[in-house]
This record gives structure tokens, sequence and C-alpha cells, in this order.
DNA sequence: GGCTGGAGTTGACAGTGTCAACATCTACCG
DNA sequence: CGGTAGATGTTGACACTGTCAACTCCAGCC
């Protein structure tokens, strides 16, 4: 039902990869709010119609592109190494994360930092977005409970607080705002590791109420 | 030089003001990326190119707008009880700084959460982020410092996990994802309270390294 | 053959930001 | 008092955008 029309098996000149295609490259250099049906059109020598061929809407575009990002950020995610207990694994989820913002800015801001087309009126992005959340809420539900029976509110408070921290971090790293304070590579570097112990230390002083 | 052209003394009708008032309410109603030029003079009931006597684009009126955000919220850290040691009054700003993002998400998300009109051809509107910025930096710069010096890239390493510790769950708090988890209203007050817990948990960590 | 439906094109419309030329009104200076 | 300069606001245009509607084309199928 979804995904798949692409290099499943090539399925015609597919003039709807080029779209997709284009209209990233035009994001990375110009930015999401100059992105343009008719630019895209232009760049790929068609009419400025034809685009509407294979997206109801410009929005419908740019929300495929989102959600690809948000497959891509669970394919990494998913993709961390799963050698340790519960804790490491969380340990390993939040470097994946980390990883993954550090690497691609331009998706991390898509999913994150930008004002999405209305998410309600596309559920399929939707879909990659909640798979996500429940990758991190999971590894979270794993830990071991020191006091018996893991109660929800706390797993829920424990998840905010990584969520949280993560994506904080995460947003910072790959927003502008970093340029107004000067700080260099080694730094950031420094402080995803440190990030990382710092959550620890949060998750095992909840413990000890 | 700057500011103090709105309620200094009554300066005309000051359709300027009228353009931001106005300008803010569309943007609340209807976000940010419909804000347009034309709309506001409409609503203002003046000519399309009457805004243009004040500013000198559209990005130039939103830049105002965000510099807004910035000012007032400089304001209410700045405005924190200042009666504890350094260690107190970092918790207090931190307080200070989710409250503020609490109370007005709109702002908070323009300040963070959109994609500004270039931060480079708006230095005004930066010089008051970089306002608030120093005042978390300074805060912590302030901590005790249990072994002797407190040396420059250690507390560059804290501010950056204060700062995205609290932006990470603030603009949790402030955007649109949280719809797609059900986390209720109490949970969130919790959660404010803890991660200021955690964040000075997360400092003492770094000490006892 | 004829017909149907997908893919792409052309042309229009309303909306936008912005430049340029015009009008008007206000204040100040001779 | 008259006149002139500058700020303020208006009208008209231009290029650009998303999107609707009607048109052409061409492959495949009865």
């Amino acid at each position: 039902m979804a995904g798949g029309r692409s290099s499943g098996r090539a399925e015609r000149p597919s003039l709807r990869d080029a779209c997709l295609a284009e209209a990233l490259a035009i994001i990375e250099r110009e930015g999401v709010e100059s992105l343009s049906l008719r630019e895209v059109s232009r760049r790929l020598g068609v009419s400025h119609q034809a685009p509407y061929r294979h997206f109801p809407s410009r929005d419908h575009l740019l929300a495929e592109i989102v959600a690809g990002a948000y497959r891509a950020f669970v394919a990494h995610l998913e993709a961390r190494p799963r050698t340790g207990g519960a804790q490491g694994d969380l340990r390993e989820m939040g470097r994946a994360y980390l990883t993954y913002a550090r690497a691609h800015p331009l998706q991390y801001r898509l999913m994150f930092g930008t004002p999405l087309p209305n998410p309600a009126e596309h559920p399929d992005m939707m879909r990659h977005a909640e798979r996500a959340f429940g990758l991190l809420r999971d590894a979270i539900a794993e830990l071991p409970s020191t006091e018996g029976a893991r109660d929800l509110r706390a797993t829920h408070l424990d998840a905010l607080f990584v969520w949280s921290t993560l994506h904080g971090l995460s947003s910072i790293m790959s927003s502008d705002a970093l340029d107004t304070v000067d700080l260099d590579d080694d730094l950031l570097e420094a402080a995803a590791a440190e990030t990382l112990r710092r959550i620890g230390f949060g998750l095992r002083a909840s413990k000890s109420d």
C-alpha cells in the first residue's frame, strides 16, 4: 500500500522520483521555504503542471520528502549495534540518534525544525514519525527496573527526559543559532559524548529519589 | 538609536505599531508561513504598500517581531528571583526558561522553532538573541568550582548541556509533535520539575569524572 | 478500427513581495 | 503669509507562486 513506487522495479522514466530528488536538491541549496514546484518543473525541463500528475499539491511533495527523512532516521536507529543489555542498548540508541542528527542536519531539521505541512493531513508522514518515537520509548521501557515493576508514568518521564535532551542537543547542533555563539567542532564532539553520559546519570538520579 | 519608536510618547497614530500587532495576530491564528504584508494592509484598511514605509521588507517586519520575543524572553529571565547562591540562581534561571516557554509557546517557537529570516541580515534581532544566551552562560560561569579555577571549556560544555536540555524540553512542549504522543498536562508539569533536578545531577556528574 | 485513461502541456486566475511614480499632508523657514 | 521639503500613503505595474480547467498525445485493449 505504501512506498515502493520508486526502486521496486523500474516503473517508467519516473518523473515522480526525479521531482523528489530535485526538490531535495533545491531545499539543500535554498531552504525549505523557497521550494517551489515551478522551479522543480523548470529544472526538469517539463511543464509547470507536470508534477501535479504525481503529487496533489506542493505540501504533499514536501510531506513525502519528510517521510523519507523519517524512514532513513528509523533505519539508522534500528541499525544500531545490539550487543549490550538494556542499558547499553539505550546508550547505543542515543549515540545513533546524535550521529544521525550530526550527519544529516538537513533531514533532521526537516523532521523536527521546520513548520511541517499540517501533520493531520499527511498520515503517512506521521506513521513514520511515530515509529521513530516508539523506538526510543521501547528502549527505555526495557530498562531494568531496580524497584520491581516499572510504572508507566516513570517510563514516560524518563522517555521525555531522554528524548528532550537528545533533541535539544541535536537541534542546537543543526541550527543556525550556533553561529552566534563560538563553538568549535571538537567541543561539539565532546558535548555529544558528555550528554550521553549525563543522560545516564539523570536516569539513575530518578531512581535514587 | 534602537527601539523606542513605539510607546515612548504617542508618536502619530503609528501605523508601524499597528502593523506589528496585526502581524502577530495573524501569526497566532494562521502561522508564520502565511503571514503576508498585503493581508496586514488589508486588515488595517490601508494600501498594500503602506507597510513598506515602515519596514523595508516582509522579513524585516518578521525579524522585528522575533526581536520582540527575544526582548520579552530576556526580560523574563532577568526578572527571576535572585535569592540563593549561584546554584540556586541557575535553578531559578532554568525554571524561568521553562516557564516562559510554557506560557508563550508561539514566541518560543518564533525564536527557536521556525526558519528565521536570514539572521546575518538582521543584526538587531541577533543582538537580543545573544543577550539571552549570554544570561544562561553567565549563570553557569558563576557556579562554584569545586576544583579551583573553572576552565572555559568545562563551562562551555556545561552551558551546552543545560541549554540543550532546557531547549529540548521546551521545544518539545511547544511543538505539534506532542500531539502524536499522548501526554497529559500533569506529566509535563512533572517533567519540568524533574528535568531541573536532573540537570543538577548532570552538572555534578561532570565534576565526579 | 475505436475507445479509454494516464501523462504532459497550455492557459488562465488569484495571491504574493516588491519597484516606481504619483498624491497629500505637515512642518518649518523665508 | 507663501512656498517648499520630507515623510506618509496610494495606484499601478512586474515577476513569481500554487492551483484549476481544458487540451493534446500516445499506449493498450476490446
